[in-house]
DNA sequence: CAGTATCCTGATAGATACTG
DNA sequence: CAGTATCTATCAGGATACTG
């Protein structure tokens, strides 16, 4: 069977369902916070110190992102000082081999796409 | 083997190579300009027609980008009236797989992501 | 036919400071 | 510790008009 048959899925509803999806991962830090929390439970300041780069704002607004849309729990326990644990649920974890399938495929391709780009804006 | 021993791949390099294929694909268009062309070599006005609420601008940018990272080809006939046709490359066809990957996660899962969504909205 | 050229707007996200 | 609250810069992308 060629891709082409398979590529109806992408254009299935002129494509809303799909980027719905791209929506949601496409930001500059959800699939990153979702591949930190693969490691397991982690609270938001060690998340904070897993991701480099990202500021205590956006690592709010992604998780409140996630939270809502069923990928990640959270689970804020009464103590003082305050404890906070975030993990994946059962729907964010399923994301992750598809993620891991584009990630394959960027580390593949990304030296040649590299070089293609250098190429074109070189002449 | 668990995920989690893959997800390196993702947190990789800080993220940054997984985060520059992002930033390739999940423009408003890209993945839907690029399924559309695995139907076949498509002139602009075809692609055009075949894409929904796509602008010439958006069409013309987006498959400048796709030139440029080697995923598709350009070939103007020097004919009057003109005729350009695109067609993705080998590079181009292999982003389909993991697209599919995701797409297909995007499809099954939908339903599940809009739910917990308006759950949490609601209360 | 296959694009360019402009103008314009909303959303994304960085920096910084503050708080229960 | 785990966040909010503001302010601001940037930019993707839409609308519209024009051209070789």
């Amino acid at each position: 069977m060629t891709q082409y048959e398979h590529t109806c899925m992408i254009r299935g509803d002129g494509g809303s369902t799909v980027r719905a999806v791209l929506d949601r991962i496409c930001d500059k830090w959800t699939l990153l916070v979702v591949a930190t929390l693969d490691e397991g439970r982690l609270r938001f300041g060690e998340l904070h110190r897993h991701i480099p780069g990202i500021s205590q704002r956006m690592l709010t607004l992604t998780l409140r992102n996630l939270q809502r849309d069923g990928l990640v729990s959270r689970t804020a326990h009464a103590e003082v000082p305050p404890r906070v644990e975030y993990a994946l649920t059962d729907l964010g974890r399923s994301l992750i081999p598809p993620a891991l399938a584009l990630a394959g495929w960027a580390v593949e391709h990304n030296a040649r796409i590299q070089a293609s780009r250098a190429a074109y804006d070189g002449g």
